[in-house]
DNA sequence: CAGTGAGCGAGCTTCCGCTTGACTT
């Protein structure tokens, strides 16, 4: 057994360093946070200067039993977690938890993974930092104490199984009130002119020049009123300038930056991202994905340069090192970059080939010349005018630097007409005109978030960590507080007026206006929490608070404040407004009366309902008792948005469509979309169907087809029992005994199975399960922790 | 994953940040 053990967060990285070190050292993991506060209670003795209950959850237990053994046998343990507040935290759990003595435990960090950088760390041992350990007891306790208030309290005021906290409750307000201006915004119109010249002196075709006029027109009458004026002038070059500039590489990645170039370069969910970046991580082709630091280690910076000396001459390095600007950045580790810069390809599949191309790209990128540019701008002056110019921009690359092999990508485009290289002119050289046109041009409203550029607002604001931006987005999702949704905008009219060989054309062009896909756009029930979370705490909804409250957790890392006298001052106050909201705010319902029914005479309202929004025709207070109708709303339809007619049409559902084989089939809507009902047995309508138009043929169709289906994948049945089936599942074949589902184990062949073997199969099924369970309950474990994933 | 919605009342839901496998019908 080795004298030393050394602990850090992640199993790639302790296989990494055990290679550095000798073998007098064990590195192992602790996979993270080893123990937490009890999800199932508040865990926070708030009587008791608000001390935390913490408890180690089953899934770590093994991991705990691991550690205990090897540093008991260990003289010296190293707590080698990250250097920031959660990694002192996780050190200092360590510590309790194992046991440890001070005499033998020593903290170190390093913020590199390379054999020096972790020997300079083992000869500059330090002990756990008991102020950093408190800022991240105050974090702990304020996000808890924060989240299990307010989510009981939307489950009363609002629906039951909301939450709310610090974090997602900002970024769905972020989401919320982008809509507000989007539905807000009131385009405006305007004439923009464009001139196409020719140049007399030449006669290939380069000697054309495109320019835009240096004033917009705001109607349509303006602008042709102008063009009128202009009509037969002669054009002539009035200047040529030319000026240098350049473009510098962007730094290289952090989780954030990562994640909104894989979405805009290469199509990624955020999700997909890391999970492909953590593959190239295990295998060890890149550094730690989630972190905010663009530092790059020495090792990586003379890598880089040998790479590009190599790859593309002296000319094109520049060695950079760059400074984190995020707010909140905590800089555990190294930006993302290559593990190794000479390997300019990697990855076991195309998602991850593409992924490490795009980070080795931005990581050579960053350490490269800048581009230079020329820039020249020649003005043409108009005879009939001297208040306006037409104005031809060119950019030309004189020296592309880092442009080589990558450019970084923006959300929006610019609408500018740049053209590459102009033809070269001379002062006072006459133009001739081929044509002046104006087009109109509408504003366009902001654009709604998706999941990356949601991502970059969150860390500007400071809110969130490299480690949380992928769990918020599905969090917010899972919700219901905000959906990804297609945006079909409007169609605009737009004008052309082409003035040509001294007349005017008018033509028009149909043009999409606010189009979107796939955009994060809030629900009803997102949009209505918002407001109640405003209303009523808006200091936690304010953008800024979290960086007032991190401001507060530095100065308990300083020593200059007590964490529980932090969270004294936050929590009294705060609660107060819990309680009183909990007594004085009435349920909120969002309801909208949409009109009368001009059938029934019953007014129709739009409102939540249990399960989501939904029409009510009739009071629920009826007089004469009668109950109302309910109707659960469509996927693209809202409380905001839905019309009279929109809703009475949602009550036509349940309805009998018709007959197949003498049973009938009936028509209807539920949580999960629209179905059939039809002997007992639901079948789902497909998304493209109508359930309003859908006929007894097309029913009988989807009948038909669904029970073929389901025909073909049973692969046995038995006549004497009809309960049991032997099917083919997701994972592989099961039998079907009522409600259980048992697993065949691969070695045998489904078709050979009788009735008395699968009967065998069951028991032992459900035996062995039952000892799995009793396997959980160890004396060491209080609850049973849900592990996290899939749905 | 199941096909509701009032209102009553049982019992349930929930946070943010660190980290990976185990497990699905």
């Amino acid at each position: 057994m080795a004298k030393n053990l050394v602990i850090v967060e992640s199993p790639a990285k302790a296989k990494t360093i055990e290679g550095f070190l000798g073998k007098d050292f064990t590195v192992k993991s602790s996979f993270g946070h080893i123990r937490d506060l009890d999800k199932n209670k508040l865990s926070v003795d708030i009587q008791n200067d608000f001390a935390p209950q913490y408890e180690i959850s089953e899934e770590k237990e093994k991991i705990i039993e691991e550690l205990s053994k090897v540093a008991q046998k260990a003289e010296i343990i190293w707590l080698a977690t990250d250097e920031d507040r959660e990694g002192e935290a996780i050190a200092w759990h360590l510590y309790e938890v194992l046991e440890l003595e001070k005499e033998r435990t020593k903290r170190i960090v390093f913020h590199e993974i390379t054999k020096k950088a972790i020997q300079q760390a083992i000869e500059n041992p330090r002990f756990i930092d008991f102020n950093l350990v408190d800022a991240q007891q105050a974090r702990r306790v304020l996000d808890r104490l924060v989240g299990y208030e307010l989510s009981p309290l939307l489950w009363k005021k609002v629906k039951p199984a909301l939450s709310a906290g610090r974090v997602q409750s900002v970024a769905v307000r972020l989401i919320v009130e982008k809509e507000f201006e989007i539905k807000n915004f009131k385009p405006s119109t305007y004439f923009r002119v464009t001139g196409s010249f020719e140049l007399l002196n030449k006669k290939d075709d380069k000697a054309q020049l495109l320019a835009e006029l240096d004033h917009r027109f705001p109607t349509k009458e303006a602008a042709l009123e102008f063009l009128n004026h202009i009509m037969g002038s002669t054009y002539t070059i009035k200047n040529v300038e030319k000026k240098p500039g350049k473009r510098t590489p962007a730094p290289p990645f952090t989780t954030s930056t990562l994640q909104q170039e894989a979405a805009r370069k290469l199509g990624f969910s955020v999700a997909r991202t890391m999970m492909i970046a953590q593959q190239l991580y295990e295998d060890g082709l890149i550094t730690y994905m989630r972190t905010d630091s663009v530092n790059l280690s020495d090792l990586a910076l003379s890598m880089a340069k040998d790479e590009i000396i190599k790859l593309y001459g002296k000319e094109y390095s520049k060695t950079r090192q760059y400074t984190t600007r995020t707010k909140g950045a905590q800089e555990a580790h190294e930006a993302i970059r290559p593990t190794n810069m000479k390997l300019h390809q990697a990855g076991r599949n195309e998602a991850q080939l593409k992924l490490y191309e795009l980070i080795w790209k931005r990581t050579m990128a960053s350490q490269m010349s800048d581009a230079l540019l020329e820039k020249t701008t020649i003005a043409i002056s108009i005879s009939k005018t001297n208040r306006y110019y037409f104005l031809s921009k060119g950019e030309v690359v004189i020296f592309d630097g880092f442009l080589k092999i990558y450019s970084e990508s923006a959300d929006e485009e610019k609408e500018e007409m740049n053209a590459g290289i102009l033809p070269s002119v001379n002062v006072g050289e006459e133009i001739k005109e081929k044509y002046i046109s104006a087009n109109q041009k509408f504003t366009t409203p902001p654009l709604r978030y998706t999941e990356a550029s949601l991502v970059k607002k969150l860390e500007e604001l400071g809110i969130g960590r490299p480690s949380t931006y992928a769990p918020i987005i599905s969090t917010i999702q899972k919700r219901e507080y905000v959906e990804k949704k297609d945006h079909v905008g409007q169609e605009k009219t737009a004008l052309i007026l082409t003035s040509k060989n001294g007349k005017i054309k008018e033509e028009s062009k149909i043009e999409k206006w606010g189009f979107e896909k796939g955009k994060l756009t809030p629900t009803d029930i997102g949009i209505l929490v918002t407001q109640f979370l405003m209303h009523n705490f808006e200091n936690i909804m304010d953008y800024q608070f979290t960086a007032r409250v991190e401001k507060e957790f530095d100065e308990i890392a300083d020593g200059k404040l007590k964490w529980n006298q932090m969270i004294q001052r936050f929590y009294w106050p705060f609660h107060e407004t819990v309680v009183k909201t909990f007594e004085t705010q009435e349920k909120v319902k969002g309801e909208r009366l949409l009109g009368v029914d001009p059938a029934s005479g019953k007014k129709v309202y739009a409102k939540i309902g249990r399960y989501g929004s939904i029409v009510q025709l009739g009071e629920t207070k009826d007089p004469t008792g009668q109950k109302p109708r309910f109707a659960g709303l469509k996927k693209n339809q809202s409380i905001e948005t839905i019309t009279l007619e929109e809703a009475l049409s949602l009550f036509k559902l349940p309805r009998t469509v018709g007959f197949y084989m003498g049973k009938e089939i009936i028509v209807s809507t539920g949580r999960y979309g629209p179905y059939l009902l039809y002997s007992n047995t639901f079948y789902s309508i497909p998304k493209d169907e109508d359930p309003l138009m859908i006929n007894q043929e097309k029913a009988i169709q989807i009948i038909e087809e669904k029970n073929q289906k389901e025909a073909a994948k049973i692969i046995k049945t038995f006549p004497e029992r009809p309960d049991v089936v032997i099917q083919n599942g997701r994972y592989g074949p099961y039998i079907k005994i009522g409600n259980e589902n048992i697993p065949i184990p691969k070695k045998i062949d489904p078709q050979s199975l009788e009735l008395q073997q699968c009967l065998e199969l069951q028991k032992q099924y459900l035996e062995s399960k039952a000892s799995r369970a009793e396997s959980e309950e160890s004396p060491l474990t209080k609850k049973k922790t849900k592990p996290r994933g899939k749905k």
